[in-house]
DNA sequence: TTATCATTTGGTTATTGTGCCAAATACTCA
DNA sequence: TGAGTATTTGGCACAATAACCAAATGATAA
């Protein structure tokens, strides 16, 4: 079981991944989207994409020449609030640590 | 701020870590008492531990010979039900894969 | 101070993840 | 059918991770 969730978490351990997860909140998104707006090959974004719907956090719709990817738990992005908060508090002990 | 937010949950994608944060919600614990429930060497949990502190996720208290750990952001489980829907709505599409 | 216990650190090796290129596939339109 | 566009796949080089062992550190007790 903790192996199927780390595997889950895993997926969107990568800033690229991530990035892409919380734009397909806003709605679906075609791969070439992506590309232009990430400054990386198509093959690196595909195989990006592929991660994430192998575990299941997105899926994928062809239409016509276009891939269309969608986000299918957006509950994902309810957890980005905490982490958020984690590096919050991070940053605000370093610079404490800093100040001494 | 994706670099930062990836690594957070990097940290957590991980079996052992993810089982420790989770044990961690119940109250604070020594190393020890992982090293002693997880088949593994002292070293490798303390390693485990020192990347979940590293993030900020938990933090140690050294008390006499011993170390204990804490979680500092109990909200990083809220997501656990969502990552495990994840994994349910997987498990079910294989199924019915397995069905056709 | 020395012995001992709990934990961390350093080093090594095996495994996995990342990103690019080139080639393959899938679809559309002429 | 053939050309062109969108995406995926395979392969390779390189970086990062994981787990073990051995050695170092820190705290306590004798």
């Amino acid at each position: 079981m903790y192996d199927a969730k780390a595997k889950v978490l895993k997926a969107l351990a990568h800033p690229t991944r991530l990035w892409m997860t919380e734009q397909l909140a806003n709605g679906e998104r075609c791969v070439c989207e992506f590309v232009d707006a990430v400054d990386a090959d198509f093959s690196t974004i595909s195989k990006h994409l592929a991660v994430l719907k192998q575990v299941g956090i997105v899926e994928d719709d062809k239409r016509g020449k276009q891939v269309f990817y969608k986000l299918k738990v957006p509950c994902i992005l309810n957890f980005m609030s905490c982490v958020e908060g984690v590096i919050e508090s991070q940053v605000n002990a370093q610079a404490a640590l800093l100040k001494k």
